[in-house]
DNA sequence: ACCTGAACACCGTTCAAGT
DNA sequence: ACCTGAACACCGTTCAAGT
């Protein structure tokens, strides 16, 4: 049986989901693949390397899955921008940290931000605005779905931190739906950039 | 010499400085102090103990330097809010990792929430919705303060990509200048919680 | 209370060599 | 082209023991 990078990739990110990103090692995934730990090191160029790829897996995936627009409106465009950030860090295990640590540049990714940037231009933004919109849904959306993520593998809050707090526990019961405080703070953000000014 | 807790955190913020959360060790950390490492695990039960020790810190520290709002109507509650995550992730090298990394409940970053959430309420705010504005926008800072420090640290895009794609050029552009563009995305999300509904 | 010393079970990475 | 095998310089953590 002879790898290649795509290959390795796949059972990496299996690996990801079932052991997380912090155990997540060569040395794991070479014995997976049943292979010394140094023969990775003829397919990545270093363990950077694989995440970078990683990551551009998780993001391709989701670009293409996630229903494109209906509406070419700006609403349209950013919201799907927004859950395509989302559905590509909750696809897997830690997808969030992952997306952090890992260096941009996914080719698709690129092809879809300059389309995207463009018909954001043709509803009457600026490039300024259009850049700084785009930054902004990108930001909000990576960091909400990061914060929700680590949830999940974080212990639940302390209960009787909850108890003392009633602002932690307000927090704790908006946040147990996580789609609806996802999407109303994108409503929030969308409705701002909709105003400009 | 004898170290305390307090002490070894302020060093370790210092190696975190010096060296970035990658490289940051306990056995590093345990050399600085003279100390062997196991020494450290008389002091914290474990590197994670540590690591939220830090953060702790950074949030303390910032939310106490970061000039309280002169009005405390939303939008000077809520920008209080951004800024004061945003000193807290810059005041460090890799402060938005090290962040997203600790379990939260820093002690005093408590009170703070449960008297914002208390004046959003105040404000007119019903529970849920102050709850919601306050997740929104601390995801937001965070997600944005977070690209903005890894953009620091990651080497800067290749030329030829720039080249090749406008939106990706337009982007680099515009988070050059990272001060007005989180303040930008800022203003629009506040604005959006403004009109609620 | 605070630390030493030794040990255990790991890491990522390099490099020469094999087929 | 793809991998082995050995080595190097590291990790976090445990535990008995010292002072």
């Amino acid at each position: 049986m002879a790898w290649d990078r795509d290959q390795i990739v796949r059972i990496a990110l299996d690996q990801l989901d079932e052991v997380g990103l912090e155990t997540l090692s060569l040395r794991k995934l070479a014995g997976r693949l049943e292979v010394h730990p140094s023969a990775l090191y003829y397919h990545f160029s270093n363990k950077q390397d694989l995440l970078d790829e990683m990551a551009r897996a998780l993001v391709q995936t989701a670009v293409t899955q996630t229903p494109k627009p209906s509406e070419f409106t700006t609403d349209g465009l950013l919201t799907h921008l927004a859950r395509t950030q989302r559905a590509a860090i909750r696809s897997r295990r830690d997808g969030g940290l992952l997306m952090i640590k890992a260096r941009p540049t996914a080719d698709d990714q690129l092809e879809y931000l300059d389309w995207l940037i463009e018909r954001l231009v043709a509803e009457g933004f600026s490039v300024t605005e259009a850049a700084t919109a785009f930054t902004a849904v990108s930001n909000y959306a990576i960091g909400a779905t990061v914060a929700e993520q680590q949830r999940t593998t974080d212990a639940p809050a302390d209960p009787q931190l909850l108890q003392q707090h009633p602002g932690l526990r307000s927090i704790a019961e908006v946040t147990a739906d996580a789609d609806a405080t996802f999407e109303r703070g994108l409503r929030w953000l969308l409705d701002g950039i909709r105003a400009k000014p």
